[in-house]
DNA sequence: ACAAAAAGTTTCCTATAAGAAACTTTTTTA
DNA sequence: TAAAAAAGTTTCTTATAGGAAACTTTTTGT
């Protein structure tokens, strides 16, 4: 169902790339939920193969080719291969599929360095995408100054959940309910941020990190 | 979001953080997903006879309880019943059960390079948290094949938001609606997912890029 | 405690999901 | 182009899910 993506494609290869979609209609009405239309979609955004997707899933290549023409309800074992087979997002599965015409269209490119700052006393906040207002997500560099060990704070706490990838330096994340876990450059953690947080600087230089808050 | 202010508090404090529970490092391993423990818990936390859940399901009584001690694995249509009638929350199903002790938070460390891998012809994606579901964030590194421009997929499209960050190399970042704008390493961009979008690399080396979907 | 009712489980049968392999269609190569 | 390879679909079979009803266990009322 997708567009295709005409602009920058090269001549010959162009052509065979177009021929992908068109798969019957399926119009299955029994599911409002096109289970199987995501999941062709997912694997194509992939650029897998039924095999390749069979050996990732452990499901049988007829049997995947099923659940994407609508042809059965796969159980939740194999939905469980599934997602971790192929990295889907289950509950997006079970969401109301997105309406071809309600493709709006914000985007907002940040360059480095050109964030919206926000210096504080320990870190460095760098917003990025600040021009987009109402985001699921916030996304921001943070500049963890070197040894700030003795004064760091008290957790920190709020809504949601949050990822957090260490671009440089190392670092020490601080943790409600763990063990404290040192984190050098391209590691990275996930978290529900309601749980105590904080970060602190190991390295002798300062510490760069992405965060994003959802 | 409001997680600055916190960081003027000094010394005293510094104690509090020494002491947190100890707890091995969590979610490393894949927790059998106790579905039908956890539908049971559902049930009986609304008060509900399996009765009174067949006549809110629409599944068969027998079906419940053979759902709810794990003799079946319920289908796609199932589970959607049962998430309509007794509203239950999908992602929850799909995550590994959580531990009482640690029912507080979950974290999810990733180390660099060992996150669960996705090879495909043109990207390779690396999951992060992988362990985690049920997240709000998916976050992954993918690794762009030096150019490999000619040959790159259709306009992928889903749901959702995605925030992107190079982390090196170069890449051509195509969006629907937009000019194609050119990313290196430390820029970033936020759009909306609906929007057809894909990523090609610019640079003579491979590119790799974080990835950020709610 | 006893019956009766309600809740839950198991059995048995039918419908359907999952896998293997045959078959069809599309793409590549010469 | 034709032939071969690759990708995808369909068929056939087996395994298993879903529903009806019988059966068992638990709860309630006297």
């Amino acid at each position: 169902m997708s567009e295709q993506a005409h602009f920058l494609r090269r001549e010959k290869e162009a052509v065979t790339i177009q021929r992908r979609k068109v798969q019957g209609e399926a119009g299955s009405s029994v599911e409002p939920l096109q289970l199987g239309k995501r999941v062709r979609e997912i694997r194509l955004g992939r650029n897998l193969t039924l095999e390749e997707a069979s050996n990732l899933t452990g499901l049988a290549r007829s049997t995947l080719s099923k659940i994407e023409n609508e042809q059965i309800s796969p159980t939740f074992t194999a939905m469980t291969k599934l997602a971790n087979g192929l990295g889907i997002d289950i509950p997006q599965l079970f969401s109301p599929a997105i309406p071809e015409t309600q493709a709006s269209g914000r985007r907002d490119i940040t360059r480095k360095g050109q964030g919206k700052l926000h210096p504080t006393a320990t870190y460095d906040h760098e917003l990025l995408a600040a021009e987009l207002s109402g985001k699921r997500m916030i996304p921001y560099r943070a500049t963890i100054r070197a040894r700030t060990f003795e004064d760091y704070p008290d957790w920190v706490r709020h809504e949601g959940e949050e990822f957090m990838l260490v671009l440089s330096g190392k670092v020490c994340l601080f943790t409600e309910f763990y063990q404290p876990v040192e984190l050098e450059e391209g590691d990275s953690a996930y978290y529900d941020a309601a749980m105590g947080h904080v970060v602190t600087s190991l390295s002798d230089e300062d510490a760069t990190i992405l965060w994003v808050t959802a």
